[in-house]
RNA sequence: GGGUUUGUGGUCUAGUCUGGUUAUGACACCUCCUUGACAUGGAGGAGGCCGGCAGUUCAAAUCUGCCCAAACCCA
């Protein structure tokens, strides 16, 4: 039996080991039936560092959701992944280890990135096993393994022979650092200290006469009208000068008009470079007239399409200046930029230069600002099928609902197909080998995959196009979201049977799955990728729903980051307060809403632990044994147990819809205010009167269920208050959720009565009295029937009279409420005249009537609010429905 | 710069979609109470006019517009 104070240090434990032995929570092999299966696509964490609060947060609502469906008797598959394939991945071994991928032969390096993520996957393990998530620990995967890469890689060949996949020349976006293309969404904004410089290019050639608008003595700089003159532009970046193709002025801008169509010759470099026209150019900034290189930001690669222009390339793979750089050939970019601002400096074409601040572009993992490179990347195809991919978001169900439009809004703005291919050391590779002689792609056997055609030969000894038998292997290897947008396919063990020549599911009962929890911050790329790619393999929305979390933030609102050192470290709140109270905590937010760690939140969390416990020891000293129902129960007993019915419900209801917070709300104030406080303090009572049947077999009733109905949410407590109490063989998660008992119960009657209780104790507080003090002689007028003798034990009254007509009260109006329901659509623009008409006092009552402002209102329309005085002996209370007479002894 | 979401007593939060007039609860605060689980408890009290402005309406925390702030996404 519960005794003493809880100890969470030591019950936690015990039963998060008990349940990794137990496998509490693995998926059963024999399962088949898709309608009582639940299915959770859990995302894998990025193994890049330690988990962090965010994760904590996320996967307890997971948990949540998984512990009550599995009470709603089905099989729950609740995986977990470590996503080990990335480039965060290759970037925790460099810093770890501190070294850098270049030095090592691949292999080499992958070896070493597989033994550094796996002492961080063991961490990860080891913290989800101690916040005792109901994970199936027989069912974990790591994006990097050979079964994923297999899966991986069917994709990418599926793909391909649907024809939806492309290999081009583009420009892309590209780390100088890693030496890789990277994707838009791997890159943020970082504040630079920098410099605007104000250059003068040469005109060479107008392209026609100048406006007058062409000269004005307000300009800070003299519109180039002969050849020869000084046409300034503004740069931060001066080291692509050498890669200048070409001018921009605005087709509005009267000032530069008669530049278009004229040239211009570069300084220092010398070349010459034509002057166009286009929009996107800003004609109020400087003078209106720009230089567009190849490539120094994504407008200059529209131009470059827009305008075929040249491609001049003066920066290679690792930010190196290029032989295009002439003298400047072997600088770095920063080297370059400083080296040509002094030599045009020194030619005389160095206008201004001033200090900015301004945002570039960088890549998240380094903060190295990018650049835009020309390489060969392999391209999923998205554009052509942005209106089918929105439809499949439209068949999810989702929590909450207005999330929906971050993902519409996502492919609304999407403008580039998705590229998949990354030079990297690490990572799972494209199974392509390409003909030497004519390029034609050679893809991989599916029979054969995983490949890495690095050391694994083609399938064909020639190739089928040209003939020629020598061929390059693709170094490159596949983005992580190419990987990590395949988790559904990777939990139901998708693969390809070479005798059916058919795709098929191990699990096929779990697909689609249930559900997709994750962070609001990756709807854009992780879901979207996901919902895609899984479409097009299965014709199937891979998820049924999707509940999105919000972010956590610290105890002032403001974001979590490394660099604010607002960090909430996990383990660090782990030692101080009880898993069960992180639990509550987490449990306390909307979904979808931001929530703050707040200390008082795990607070609150301990106190209901504490409070469970002690009721629960109460419980059980009142009524030690599980007791069979008696024929007749108390009124009392049968009100609470119809309340918790209603409880029992409404919990439910809430968490199907993931309200946690109402959830947890809702269902502790039941239990401490109504359960603990009224029903307990009640049937202590009965208890000492005597051997009460009813009692003991609604406390113990009601307990158990309450034990139940917070096993979602505090999970350890209750399975050690439910082993102890109930059935020490059975966990409380494999129990199902609590049936209603739909007992009759007068619950008007136990309301009116626990309101007459309320009323009496604020007496007693009112005067300072303890609450146990005695009260000689208490009459009631109110629907109170059957709960006397409770009212009467409870608060100590010696003799409690029901009264069968209302006692002798003088009343008085004090306010007359309207309906304004009823009222407002009635009689409209009328209103202000009835309030003022009894606010004057100028209305009568007649009858049921009330006549006022011209207008006879029937009784439904309003309600009259009365002082009462008592005008016998003792003192009058008044509780909601009640009349309350005290007579001091 | 664009989009999405959020903004309620000192703090966190319910209510906002489906407009109706004493705006929910918790924590902190104040007063009182040791009653046979819990003083890490119980009873009670004070504290907000709902980010700002304007509008629609008989009526707005709730609808509309603009502005401000924060978070996220995109440029």
């Amino acid at each position: 039996m519960p005794d003493g104070e809880y100890d969470p240090d030591a019950v936690e434990p015990k039963w998060q080991q008990q349940w990794v032995d137990d496998e509490t929570y693995a998926y059963p092999t024999e399962s088949t039936d898709p309608n009582t299966t639940f299915s959770i696509d859990t995302p894998p964490p990025t193994v890049s560092g330690n988990l962090h609060w965010g994760h904590v947060y996320g996967t307890i609502l997971q948990d949540i959701v998984a512990r009550f469906e599995r009470m709603q008797g089905n099989d729950v598959f609740y995986p977990f992944g470590y996503d080990d394939n990335g480039i965060a991945s290759e970037r925790l071994t460099e810093s770890e280890l501190d070294i850098r991928h270049q030095d090592f032969e691949r292999y080499e390096f992958q070896q070493k990135c597989r033994e550094v993520c796996a002492e961080y996957e063991a961490g990860f393990t080891e913290k989800m096993q101690a916040m005792g998530i109901s994970i199936d620990w027989n069912n974990t995967y790591q994006t990097i393994s050979p079964e994923v890469q297999r899966v991986s890689q069917l994709s990418f060949i599926d793909l391909y022979e649907q024809d939806r996949e492309y290999r081009q020349k583009a420009p892309a976006i590209w780390c100088p650092e890693c030496e890789t293309a990277i994707s838009q969404v791997e890159t943020e904004d970082l504040e630079e200290d920098s410099y605007f410089n104000d250059i003068a290019f040469e005109l060479v050639e107008s392209g026609g006469e100048p406006t007058d608008e062409a000269v004005d003595d307000d300009y800070e700089y003299e519109t180039a009208t002969e050849p020869g003159d000084d046409i300034i532009i503004s740069t931060t970046r001066p080291e692509l000068i050498p890669a200048c193709v070409s001018m921009f002025v605005h087709p509005e801008d009267d000032r530069n008009a008669h530049l278009v169509g004229g040239t211009a010759k570069v300084p220092v470099f010398g070349h010459e470079v034509p002057i166009y026209e286009d929009d996107r150019v800003d004609m109020e900034k400087g003078t209106g007239v720009v230089m567009c290189c190849t490539f120094g930001d994504q407008t200059d690669i529209e131009w470059y399409q827009a305008h075929d222009l040249d491609l001049r390339v003066a920066i290679d793979e690792s930010g190196t200046m290029t032989d295009l750089a002439g003298d400047y050939e072997g600088l770095s970019t920063h080297e370059a930029r400083e080296a040509i601002v002094e030599d045009i400096d020194a030619a005389g074409q160095l206008r201004d230069r001033r200090a900015i601040e301004h945002v570039v572009q960088v890549h998240e993992r380094d903060d190295v600002p990018v650049e835009y490179r020309v390489t060969e990347q392999w391209y999923v195809d998205v554009l052509d099928k942005r209106d089918e991919y929105l439809e499949a978001g439209k068949e999810m169900e989702w929590f909450p609902e207005k999330m929906f439009t971050r993902y519409q809004h996502w492919i609304d703005g999407l403008e580039w197909d998705w590229c998949i291919s990354r030079q990297r050391s690490s990572g799972i590779p494209f199974p392509v080998w390409y003909c030497t002689d004519c390029d034609h792609e050679i893809i991989a056997e599916k029979a054969d995959l995983p490949v890495d055609p690095l050391s694994d030969d083609p399938p064909v000894e020639a190739c089928p196009e040209c003939g020629h038998d020598e061929f390059a292997p693709e170094q490159d290897v596949f983005d992580t979201w190419a990987t990590s947008s395949l988790t559904p396919l990777i939990n139901v063990g998708w693969d390809w049977d070479e005798e059916a020549e058919e795709f098929t599911m191990d699990r096929p009962e779990i697909y689609p799955m249930d559900l997709r929890p994750q962070g609001h911050d990756i709807i854009s790329f992780w879901l979207f990728h996901t919902i895609i790619k899984c479409y097009e393999h299965t014709g199937e929305v891979p998820f049924d729903s999707t509940m999105i979390n919000g972010m956590v933030l610290d105890e002032n609102r403001e974001k979590m980051s490394k660099s604010k050192g607002n960090v909430v470290d996990p383990d660090a709140v782990l030692d101080e307060y009880p898993v069960d109270a992180a639990r509550f905590w987490a449990a306390g937010s909307a979904i979808g809403d931001d929530l703050p760690y707040q200390e008082k939140g795990l607070r609150a969390g301990e106190k209901l632990i504490r409070k469970l416990w002690n009721a629960s020891k109460l419980v059980e000293s009142l009524a030690p044994e599980v007791v069979d129902r008696p024929d007749e129960l108390a009124g009392i007993d049968r009100w609470l147990l119809a309340e918790l019915d209603a409880t029992i419900e409404q919990t439910a209801d809430y968490l199907t819809n993931r309200e946690f917070s109402k959830a947890r709300d809702d269902l502790r104030t039941f239990f401490w205010g109504t359960f603990c406080d009224d029903y307990l303090e009640i049937a202590k009572q009965r208890r000492d009167e005597g051997d009460d049947q009813s009692a003991a077999y609604t406390l113990r009733t009601a307990h158990e269920r309450f034990l139940k109905l917070f096993a979602p949410q505090l999970a350890h407590v209750t399975e050690e208050l439910y082993r102890d109490m109930y059935d020490s063989e059975t966990s409380v998660h494999h129990t199902d959720w609590p049936e209603p008992l739909g007992i009759e119960a007068d619950r008007e009657g136990g309301t009116a009565a626990m309101a007459v209780v309320s009323a009496l104790r604020k007496y007693k507080s009112d005067r300072q009295l303890p609450l146990n003090a005695e009260l000689s002689d208490v009459d009631v007028y109110g629907p109170i029937e059957g709960f006397e003798d409770d009212i009467r034990g409870v608060m100590h009254v010696d003799e409690l009279t029901v009264l069968d007509s209302e006692p002798e009260i003088e009343s008085v109006i004090t306010e007359i409420k309207l309906d304004y329901a009823k009222v407002g659509p009635e009689y409209g623009s009328q209103v202000p005249d009835l309030e003022a008409g009894i606010e004057s006092g100028e209305y009568e009552l007649v009858d049921d009537e009330l006549h006022v402002a011209g207008e006879e209102l029937g009784a439904d329309l309003f309600e009259v609010h009365r002082e009462r005085q008592y005008v016998g002996e003792g003192e009058m209370l008044e509780a909601d429905d009640a009349i309350i007479i005290i007579s001091e002894a």
